[in-house]
RNA sequence: GGCGCGGUAGCUCAGCUGGUUAGAGCGCUCGACUCAUAAUCGAGAGGUCGGGAGUUCAAGUCUCCCCCACGCCA
């Protein structure tokens, strides 16, 4: 038996995520995990909230709530909404828990003692109205370049100038609007990624089966211009975890907070911690110490192309740094960009789909089966409301939900709702079974190796093999002349029906589900052949003829969609 | 401006280290079937692989130049 840890990037905790942020990396690692248990795995699959930073002070202040307050609310929301897609979490932690404060701060302790961190006192920008430090991009005013009177410190949009805050004319915050501002000394921890170059390359160059899109990215940042950047990872701010050395306090560091980049990824690790509390002490170090049990597990990273930097060398670089022996990620399943409709799908515009409205709209499977189908694997992809609509009616109402519909109607007029018994296999089963076989085989390669697109193709060509064969066995022809054969092939059918189900359940969950129901399957088996799998019904056993497993979207919905989405959120 | 990723049938996309008539699904046309969610199955039409030059016995696949779209960065 395999041990996969899994982890999806981290959503950020502002707001609820829309389906480009789903499809990048919390769908596909859901995919992989219930893939992982189906076939007799162990699977330790973790996600969690990203809580810290200035994004989430502001959304909480606009929220009118204590930042703590907020986060909680929030996280509950997206636990849920994450609960209906079907995103099998073994845990959905949060980075602010103490677990990761502790581990935050155990690793900041070892990095120091490494001497992987250096001190660097720099000028920022105080408000002395808001009793805070701002962020270069929180500093608004006017354009020295071409006036615009919304400049931020960091750059003017108008006319794309990069600026210093102290560039803008009448600088104000962009927080409270105070012009109450002075720029003030400040201290900050560093850490020298740059000394660990050699590792992280040498680390990186052993990855020899990472995506192309994962390895071109981290070279580009480990050799780009003067090499690879020792990074700030602390700020002056309230909401964080406070800045101490392992147990110790870190003079001169009192009141900041670790950046969020540095905590974000460690929490990955806390979060097991958080799992095995919240399980009764299950021991979650042998998921993550290569030296207590996990140097037999396989690691697994799901992520958007913009976290790929963060993922091979900022927490490689923590963990290295560490001189502990921490499970590093053995592979980094990245993804490209989810278009809406010829755009990008935004937050800050509320462009595009988010995973609440989708699941006003319909069932969790339809999101599931065509985002995956159609996930955006080796270059962006686009989602229309056309091209969703064609996927879903075509391969789940027409390919699959219609066979388990003809075969289970038929089966109920001719022999009642129950497996038929009698007559045998002949040729046209053989060559049915030979075929399934080789796409069973192939489908699993595909799910091991995280070729998404691939999977589906191949899962969709298995529902098709069930209609061939209907259609060229014909039990509806075959019952006048001979009874015993039409309730063989029937019989093959509904087999089928089971064999779908199991192969299905990674994608669409739910409809899994209510096919293993009808047939009255209690704990389906990852299929070893073919042969097996499609001789495992007992004959006489009863059965129930489900409702419709999908409905059709009508070009009615998908009008009316087109319409609701077009602009922003309400 | 620099860098990155792309530009393959109407649409969405596959095509590893160059090698017979360039593939899939959808859509479209025609035919078959009638058990089923007017579903299914079969057949077919559709591409000078962004443009140009080069290397090679052989290039969608390598090299160079150009054009276009997108993204990131200064």
């Amino acid at each position: 038996m395999q041990r996969h840890l899994i982890t999806s990037a981290i959503p950020y905790i502002n707001g609820i995520k829309h389906l480009g942020n789903l499809v990048g990396s919390q769908l596909p690692a859901d995919l992989y995990a219930r893939y992982q248990r189906a076939r007799g795995n162990e699977v330790l699959f973790l996600c969690a909230t990203d809580e810290h930073g200035t994004p989430a002070e502001l959304a909480a202040a606009k929220a009118g709530k204590p930042v703590a307050e907020y986060c909680a609310e929030m996280h509950k929301i997206q636990a849920e909404i994450a609960k209906g897609f079907r995103l099998s979490f073994d845990h959905f932690g949060r980075s602010s828990s103490p677990q990761n404060h502790a581990l935050t701060q155990h690793f900041a302790g070892r990095l120091a003692d490494a001497d992987l961190i250096r001190e660097v006192t720099e000028k920022q920008v105080y408000s002395n109205a808001d009793g805070r430090f701002l962020p270069d991009r929180y500093i608004e005013g006017t354009c020295p370049n071409c006036g615009y009177d919304k400049a931020r410190g960091d750059q003017c949009e108008n006319c794309t100038k990069q600026l210093d805050p102290t560039d803008l004319i009448e600088p104000r915050s962009a927080v409270s609007g105070s012009t109450d501002l002075e720029v003030r000394e400040t201290k900050h921890l560093y850490l020298r990624q740059s000394a660990l170059k050699d590792d992280l390359n040498a680390w990186i160059d052993s990855k020899t089966d990472w995506p192309l899109l994962t390895t071109s990215i981290a070279k580009k940042w480990l050799h780009d211009g003067d090499g690879l950047q020792d990074r700030g990872i602390t700020r002056d701010l309230d909401w964080g975890i406070p800045v101490r050395r392992g147990d110790a306090d870190w003079p001169g560091m009192e009141g900041k907070v670790f950046y969020v980049w540095f905590d974000a990824p460690i929490e990955y690790i806390a979060c097991a911690g958080e799992w095995s509390d919240a399980h009764g002490g299950a021991d979650w170090e042998r998921w993550w110490r290569t030296d207590k049990g996990a140097d037999d597990v396989r690691y697994t990273q799901f992520m958007g192309k913009d976290n790929v930097p963060f993922h091979t060398l900022s927490f490689p670089a923590t963990i290295l740094g560490s001189g502990e022996p921490w499970k590093m990620v053995d592979h980094l399943k990245s993804f490209n960009y989810l278009n809406y409709d010829g755009g990008q799908f935004s937050t800050s515009q509320g462009r595009g789909v988010f995973m609440d409205q989708a699941l006003e709209i319909l069932p969790a499977d339809y999101w599931r089966w065509w985002l995956l189908s159609n996930c955006p694997e080796t270059s962006d992809s686009e989602f229309t409301w056309e091209l969703f609509q064609q996927g879903v009616n075509k391969d789940l109402a027409d390919v699959l939900g219609n066979f388990v519909s003809r075969v289970t109607k038929f089966c109920r007029s001719k022999f009642g709702e129950i497996v038929p018994k009698g007559g045998v296999y002949g040729d046209r089963e053989e060559t049915l079974i030979a075929e399934l076989d080789a796409r069973l085989t192939r489908y699993a390669q595909m799910m091991d190796s995280m070729e998404v697109r691939k999977s589906a193709q191949e899962l969709r060509a298995i529902w098709v093999a069930g209609n061939e064969y209907l259609q060229a066995a014909a039990p509806w022809a075959t019952i006048k002349e001979d009874p015993e054969t039409a309730a063989m092939q029937i019989r093959l059918g509904l087999n089928l029906i089971s064999f779908y189900a199991t192969l299905s359940a990674p994608f669409i969950p739910d409809a899994a589900q209510k096919m293993n129901t009808a047939l009255q399957i209690e704990k389906a088996q990852w299929p070893s052949n073919a042969s097996d799998a499609l001789d495992s019904l007992p004959a006489g056993q009863s059965f129930a003829v489900p409702e419709n497993l999908f409905a059709k979207i009508s070009d009615e919905d998908r009008k009316d969609w087109q319409d609701r989405f077009a602009g922003g959120r309400a």
